[in-house]
RNA sequence: GGGGGUGUAACUCAGUUGGUAGAGUAGCGGACUCUUAAUCCGUUUGUCGGGGGUUCGAGCCCCCCCGCCCCUACCA
């Protein structure tokens, strides 16, 4: 990739007859260092975007002030003595115009040997062409970096899903929509910030390196700390780190952050992805109902303009006014059409799941029967945005118990465009209680027991309500990105 | 892990019954002072993903391997 091609390039000796595109560039490159001219210059003086120049070009103007842009060059339509290009900086495209007349023999023969990709400064009147489009009428214009290598296609741009993963600049560079996306994704996350800011809760960071990875039941990455020659793992969720600092008395508190599960890759799930969680003390999961839909509502209504959000199948998302709630039992009752479904026993659950057409393991607990018919059957028919409550114990063991219900929890797990997007509890803190539960979930699931953690609860934690959020699935819907690797810049792929 | 699909020029793709590689874009040379995928004339470029096999002959058929995509499985 980066060898020297000036001298061991053995088709340097060849006439370049334009077979070797990177190699002609090459030599354009040569030739202008040996004219004196640097072809990667320090800088250059942009006074205005693309954005910036075009809106001070109002309707009712002919012509209007100089500017200075800079960008790369995008299209390039060349005439004898004039020449159109597009010009793509980070707002956007500004086209200009540079004539033989007005910026000299010499400048406008070497303007030609410009190539598709290079950087290019250009300082000029702005004017409205015949059609109306604002352009950079160029007075002077300079070469500020070059490429050595070519675009992609200029008409159906880059479709290799490899190299759109493996080389994203040249889908940013190409393809709009991707450019778009990822301009949401962060509008996004700072809207998210500003929520919380609002909120009055400090941002916070925990330590990615655990030697044990608890609040979630999933796989970690492990690697090995040399200096303390021991091992470590990638963590794996951010709670109980968060939980540590309610303990400390910074009781309302969030984290942006990774996290990384050693599990598959599909096209809802990302070995590493960013996970938001949230937690405040003195209220509990109804309050994090409230706080989980003002959320989603501001974000999607500074980020998008809109709580109405088309999907690509047709219908659309309202996220308006209040929101579904649904107790866990009851859609369970409700997919099945069994009423007495919680006392049957588990041999009847199995085969009603055949039935179903589920396939089930028979091995599984009884609640894990019942679990895969709410994420087979259910869960992906959860498009409009739905609070399901009263979640079963076994599933989860940081919650509260629910006090008239000693077999469910109080949480919600918040459902929306047939995806799990935020599962939010009354936060557990009986260290008694936490300890008890964990031991139960020790070796069946992968949660592993956090001793420090329950050292900390033992100093006592406040009440409090917390949520975690996907930020990679809710920029899906968001969005309407297909995949989750449509999401995230640099996806994890096999090493090429 | 299982099933299906796919890989051809820098990019997007076509390639018939097995007969020796093609288009558009990009590039190179030329014409052109309002273009919008600019236009017009001329023109270069291939380890057909890799390896093996069948055959007089393989991009095409068979086997193995690799990458990517979709479905599925795993997955709080």
């Amino acid at each position: 990739m980066s060898e020297n091609r000036q001298n061991n390039n053995p088709k340097q000796d060849k006439p370049l007859d334009g077979s070797d595109q990177v190699a002609v560039r090459q030599a354009k490159l040569d030739q202008m260092r040996e004219n004196g001219v640097d072809p990667f210059r320090a800088n250059w003086d942009q006074t205005h975007t693309s954005i910036q120049a075009q809106a001070l070009l109002t309707e009712d103007m002919e012509d209007g002030p100089e500017v200075s842009v800079a960008g790369r060059i995008v299209a390039f339509r060349l005439m004898g003595k004039a020449s159109f290009l597009k010009v793509l900086d980070r707002d956007g495209r500004i086209q200009s115009y540079v004539r033989k007349d007005e910026i000299g023999e010499e400048e406008y023969a070497a303007f030609k040997k410009l190539d598709l990709g290079d950087f290019i400064g250009i300082r000029g009147k702005l004017f409205r062409t015949k059609t109306g489009e604002v352009t950079v009428r160029a007075k002077e214009y300079r070469l500020v970096s070059k490429a050595l290598r070519p675009l992609p296609e200029k008409w159906h741009g880059l479709t290799d899903n490899d190299q759109i993963y493996r080389q994203r600049y040249l889908d940013l560079i190409v393809n709009e929509e991707s450019r778009e996306r990822f301009r949401t994704r962060s509008q996004i996350i700072r809207e998210i910030r500003e929520f919380f800011w609002d909120r009055d809760f400090l941002e916070m960071e925990t330590p990615m390196l655990q030697s044990v990875s608890g609040g979630a039941a999933a796989r970690p990455f492990r690697t090995h700390f040399n200096a303390l020659d021991c091992d470590f793992n990638m963590r794996i969720a951010l709670e109980l780190h968060l939980k540590r600092l309610m303990v400390g008395g910074f009781d309302r508190v969030f984290e942006v952050g990774r996290v990384f599960r050693n599990e598959g890759l599909s096209r809802r799930h990302n070995p590493e992805f960013t996970m938001l969680e949230a937690y405040q003390a003195y209220t509990d999961y109804r309050g994090m109902m409230e706080l989980t839909r003002s959320l989603i509502q501001q974000v999607s209504e500074r980020a998008l303009g809109t709580l109405q959000l088309e999907r690509n199948e047709g219908d659309t998302i309202d996220l308006s006014g209040e929101w579904r709630e649904a107790k866990y039992k009851d859609l369970i009752i409700d997919a099945v059409g069994r009423k007495d479904w919680f006392d049957l026993p588990k041999s009847a659950k199995l085969e009603k799941a055949k039935e179903l057409r589920i396939e089930v393991d028979p091995s599984l607990e009884d609640f894990e029967v019942t679990n895969d018919i709410f994420e087979k059957v259910i869960e992906h028919t959860l498009i409009q945005p739905t609070f399901v409550t009263h979640i079963p114990k076994e599933l989860c063991p940081l919650a509260k118990i629910t006090e008239d219900d000693s077999s469910t929890i109080d949480v919600f797990e918040l459902c929306i465009n047939g995806q799990e997007i935020a599962p939010a509890y009354s936060e557990q803190n009986d260290p008694a209680v936490q300890r008890s539960a964990f031991m139960k979930q020790v070796g069946e699931e992968t949660q592993e027991l956090d001793d420090d953690f329950l050292l900390a609860l033992e100093h006592g934690m406040p009440p409090a309500g917390g949520m975690g959020l996907g930020i990679d699935r809710l920029v899906i819907f968001l969005t309407k990105a297909a995949n989750i690797r449509d999401t995230i810049l640099f996806p994890t792929l096999r090493p090429s």
